[in-house]
DNA sequence: GAAAATTATTATGTATAACATAATGCAAAT
DNA sequence: ATTTGCATTATGTTATACATAATAATTTTC
């Protein structure tokens, strides 16, 4: 094993990633807005001594994460990033490792259990009547609460996604439920999927609590609503 | 105004587009694993009937997302996408709307009240010793801890999130605290950063809490100590 | 015969030139 | 005045050639 020496590393940056750094220094630098136009690729070709080929694939990139949009045959602005969809991809990838897999399973109960506080200020009359809503319809098409049922959650806690005037939070819910949905099939024993009947605090209630705005009891039983999960996650599950 | 004919517009998808289509497809229907190297860029055009140069942006972009990694002159393998990275790059570009940064500043209240079942579940002795010299060590170099201090923040709360167990939420928080930090230097009036000295929950009491074992004292500390937050976002702040 | 140096091969990285295509604005036609 | 046709323009795409660095195969050196 030889020692390696004590002598920094060549900075090994391809042409295309320091066009990019040089790209994204210029929109800084000239304080370009969302939706102010971008010069012609050409142009920065041209001034900054390299290919037209180097220059468009360091907009690839940039157009890549949302930061810019080209209109065909036209031009290029500055875009409103979107954080979410840049996820997105990733996310269809089926290619996270188990690992991140389980932290996502988790971190979806993490924000259920963190938008509690955002969700009783914000809540509505309105909201908690279409919860009521969505509840009976639950009961009648599922006698059976206690059966977990994944679409009946994704219809009912979307809502209180929606009701913590988060969009962003409720997007990224958007992305984590297929998420959770595998990790609960695919990567679970279901061998505990029904030994929770007895504890389970139902929907009906949890709207209960919202309408009588009961902070704490709402917590706790949200609480309890997922204690399958939690259980799994912190005792038996192996991945 | 004219009426719209009711006829399907044409998929406008450019020839990249529906490059980058087949080669995601190609490695779903592979059955791919991370580390698999992939054929190289002339197989694919010559394939697909296309121009190296379509195949190369295409691949650009999926290299973009993390999908894949390029090893210079050697070859292309495919790779453990890093959804947190995607995340970062767009986060520095200081492109988001104020929407958007709002809702990561109501996000990280959210995780923040979140984790606590979590962290609850997997604290140990060690965890809390060393929380204790954190403390310690804050009140030294800052005898008013009613003072809202973001540096001394970072490193008490990062330690919390170290402790959930939850790699990919700490990382995430990473991301989020510089996003928590501008809001509440630039968009938020600092008129009120000091009017909460009475009601502020100190650090070592949340501590305090933990060490007792006593979850749902320590979640109403934090809802405290967050409080001056959760007032802004709530009541007063229009961004 | 083994280690070192040389060379060849190979796949990506970069450059250049040309043409295709579609959005735009303006001129021409009805 | 509305439509149609046309020139312009910037991006989209192709083709070709060469540069570069990693790897393997080969030769040289001791």
């Amino acid at each position: 094993m030889k020692k390696p020496l004590k002598i920094a590393p060549l900075t090994n940056l391809s042409l295309v990633d320091k066009v990019e750094l040089r790209l994204t220094e210029y929109i800084k630098k000239n304080k370009l807005k969302v939706g102010d136009s971008i010069p012609k690729e050409m142009e920065f070709a041209e001034a900054l001594g390299v290919s037209r080929t180097v220059v468009r694939e360091a907009f690839s990139r940039l157009r890549t994460i949302g930061m810019i949009e080209t209109k065909k045959h036209k031009g290029m602005v500055l875009a409103q990033p979107d954080f979410i969809i840049n996820i997105e991809k990733v996310f269809d990838s089926n290619l996270l490792s188990d690992e991140t897999l389980k932290d996502i399973f988790e971190l979806r109960l993490i924000l259920e259990m963190g938008m509690v506080d955002l969700l009783f200020a914000r809540k509505t009359e309105d909201d908690i009547n279409e919860l009521y809503e969505i509840v009976t319809r639950m009961e009648k098409e599922n006698k059976d609460d206690s059966i977990f049922s994944l679409e009946n959650e994704i219809e009912f806690h979307g809502k209180l996604y929606q009701m913590s005037g988060n969009s962003t939070l409720q997007r990224f819910q958007d992305l984590l439920l297929p998420v959770f949905q595998y990790v609960h099939d695919h990567k679970l024993s279901d061998a505990d999927n029904y030994m929770y009947a007895k504890k389970f605090i139902s929907h009906r209630q949890l709207v209960d609590y919202l309408k009588e705005d009961n902070l704490e009891l709402f917590r706790a039983g949200m609480k309890k609503h997922l204690e399958p999960h939690f259980d799994r996650i912190l005792n038996k599950v192996t991945f």
